[in-house]
DNA sequence: TACGTGATGCCC
DNA sequence: GGCATCACGTAG
């Protein structure tokens, strides 16, 4: 296995193994949660930055009435959740860029939507593109945490096992909670399925599910 | 709490 | 064209 050596301060380096193919072909339930802990980072011309998943969300296609994927319904947007796991899939939700991981096998339409990060390494670079300093408003929810780490729709299609978009092994939550999805209202039933995963108490978790 | 924003796709 | 959508920032 590939290992990425990030630097998270001046003089303390982290080596983290990048994930690949056999990790990603998890069931995308499990692979949601086994997501949590993980370190996602993305390179630029400006620097490196990365932050652990905190939060995610499960979208399984085609019986999922809040998948882009619902139905079968293949497009050019959605033509990546067709493909292989372990690509990326960024969509525009109005002026916000949103980054999924593609599961499941070849043919089935699953994704995991990556929702929040607690902020590792490129700290100061990311508060320069939020235009923040406070550290849990910088990666607490899915537009946000694209924004804090230069992720767009540049990226669309690329795999997280090679850069500039990576995702490595980090650390293992102590306790996971589960919940409903947000911001799903008008999706029948499915938007009642507990898909929505994130590591308990953590700060850095986006806002609470609507009851 | 409410509104403006504005990429994408589907339904006329 | 019109409308809904896996948000967010700002105003009030």
């Amino acid at each position: 296995m590939k290992s990425y050596k990030l630097m998270i301060s001046e003089n303390r380096e982290l080596t983290c193994p990048v994930l690949d193919e056999e990790f990603f072909s998890l069931p995308t339930l499990k692979l949601a949660q086994e997501l949590l802990g993980c370190i996602l980072i993305k390179e630029t011309e400006e620097g490196v930055s990365a932050g652990y998943i905190v939060e995610t969300e499960a979208y399984i296609g085609p019986e999922d009435r809040a998948s882009h994927a619902f139905g079968n319904r293949r497009t050019k947007r959605t033509e990546i959740m067709f493909k292989q796991a372990g690509l990326s899939y960024t969509y525009i939700m109005h002026t916000h860029c949103l980054v999924n991981v593609v599961s499941g096998p070849p043919e089935k339409p699953e994704a995991v939507l990556i929702r929040a990060l607690e902020p590792l390494c490129g700290i100061q670079l990311m508060k320069r593109r939020r235009k923040t300093n406070d550290i849990y408003n910088l990666t607490n929810g899915p537009g946000k945490l694209t924004k804090a780490l230069g992720i767009s729709m540049e990226d669309y299609g690329r795999s997280f096992t090679a850069p500039p978009l990576l995702l490595a092994k980090g650390k293992t939550p102590k306790n996971i909670s589960q919940g409903k999805r947000i911001g799903i209202d008008n999706s029948g039933e499915a938007r009642d399925y507990p898909w929505r995963f994130w590591i308990t108490d953590n700060p850095h978790v986006s806002k609470k599910p609507k009851k």
